[in-house]
DNA sequence: CCTACAGTTGCATAGTTCTTGAAATGAAGA
DNA sequence: TCTTCATTTCAAGAACTATGCAACTGTAGG
């Protein structure tokens, strides 16, 4: 079923933290560590996040000895982020 | 913040239920009526639905007489679903 | 004005999901 | 083998979200 897959990508991606690494990710692959620096957040936090993202099949990883490297799935994945980031740009949400 | 309204998108296009409706609505304009008997689910769970997904900027809604008619928000949104599906039908998410 | 119909809103409860830190795993070098 | 570094897993409490039903609003027609 489409749906139930669909919507767990969503959901996995509509995180603000998460988004934020697939944001990192779309720029190129990084390891674990890397990512740590970059958002500054705890690294069991960022682990949980890549592991999510990865069970839902919107990122990689790949081993290179001590580190693991991540990195989008494929190139739908990228343009669905820039899809959903030019929108949300263009498209103020309404707080009525 | 673009991520912030990025993220709230994404979250509410990630339930199944609302999802369900937004593949409706990419077929075209429909009311809420129409909603309720092809899904089946109860008026006011589809009405905050909905409300969730208008007020996330997804959908937008016009009133006709007593009848209230949803669409997708614009083009952006309508290729936002097909990227999602179609990437949902063609990666196998993996649960090991 | 009154009734019926189309939708919405409010609230309580149950179920999910995020976060946090400690402990465990796994690879590489001394 | 022992240590160290990089990363993952586990468990528990907090915060969020969905759902169900009842009550409410607003619109057309008689």
């Amino acid at each position: 079923m489409a749906i139930a897959r669909a919507s767990g990508m969503l959901r996995a991606a509509g995180d603000p933290a998460r988004l934020r690494l697939l944001e990192v990710l779309s720029s190129g692959e990084r390891c674990v560590s890397d990512l740590v620096a970059v958002t500054g957040d705890p690294m069991p936090a960022v682990s949980q996040r890549l592991g999510r993202l990865r069970t839902e099949g919107l990122v990689v990883s790949r081993r290179d000895g001590k580190h693991i490297h991540y990195a989008l799935a494929d190139g739908h994945v990228a343009s669905l982020l820039l899809a959903v980031l030019d929108h949300a740009d263009h498209s103020a949400a309404r707080t009525p």
